[in-house]
DNA sequence: TGGGTCCTTATGGGATACCATGGGAAAACA
DNA sequence: TGTTTTCCCATGGTATCCCATAAGGACCCA
């Protein structure tokens, strides 16, 4: 069963809501976790989402450390306290938080790509240019040395 | 469904009082502990707060001491010594205690970190630059740590 | 193959509910 | 009796719900 794939392009409207494409909402949908999981993502300016997939993997990284101790509540902060879990309406849309929009400096559109188990949401002119160079990466590597190590699809 | 996410700044008012933030109440609400419980951490100038989750990890902590020693009669001096447990309103409000004002040196704004079993209450300016801080140290500490199984992640 | 119909999807907008905040009054306290 | 706490209500702004519409695609049928 195929996670979430392609990329879409959306308009923000007025009050600052967004479609969430329906193949996206689909897999949401067998997920089975209520609304949507958001995580600024802490190497690119873009948002991870996803459902119980993506908090599993959150989880699983925030367990390493025992609660109640420095690096544990450093990390907590890091991860959770830059989450979010927006509602999905009726509609299949979700409003875009300032802390997204700022953090992936949207203005007026909004890029979804699907990278599987997860997928994130970017400013269009931003995931392009990020698109182009993350090509070129894996050009690079592709022809450069032995195989890839791959563990999943390539994106 | 997840626990305490994001981070909310809000006021204070003329009787030191300040809301709750709206989804931190659900996840309390469904955890089912009466009123809050908060202490002040040992490390950092926050107030932990929380329902029966939090206090179950403190309980852990402190049954891992024999009753009746001197550890435990440290630990438990340390730990309970530094808890209140702030009733909430009708509005969803609670009051900022001299304790945590004092602590966590809080004039107008206070801001509540989710960190999934638990929250901080914070003063606004202090959090950002914890924030920062704790930035770096999750950058460093799960880039350093046994590979999460990465797949897709072009990064 | 061409045309028509139905359904899904993205988007817009009005109405309503919720939430943070302020303040008054009753109640508890000292 | 003065002071603080607790309960209750008011309000402005925002988010949520609900309905409408247009465009595109799938499907069916001749």
């Amino acid at each position: 069963m195929s996670g979430f794939v392609s990329h879409f392009t959306n308009r923000l409207d007025a009050k600052g809501r967004v479609s969430i494409p329906a193949p996206f909402r689909a897999v949401l949908a067998r997920d089975g976790f209520e609304g949507l999981y958001c995580i600024t993502s802490a190497h690119c300016d873009a948002v991870d989402a996803g459902g119980n997939e993506l908090l599993a993997e959150i989880n699983k990284r925030s367990e390493a450390f025992a609660k109640l101790s420095p690096d544990h509540d450093a990390l907590a902060v890091a991860l959770f306290g830059a989450s979010e879990n927006p509602k999905i309406d009726g509609d299949g849309r979700m409003t875009i938080s300032d802390m997204i929009r700022d953090h992936a400096g949207i203005t007026d559109q909004v890029t979804f790509v699907g990278m599987n188990y997860k997928f994130q949401i970017w400013e269009p002119a931003k995931f392009r240019e990020y698109r182009a160079e993350a090509q070129r990466r894996a050009l690079a590597m592709l022809s450069g040395q032995a195989p890839v190590p791959s563990q999943g699809e390539p994106a």
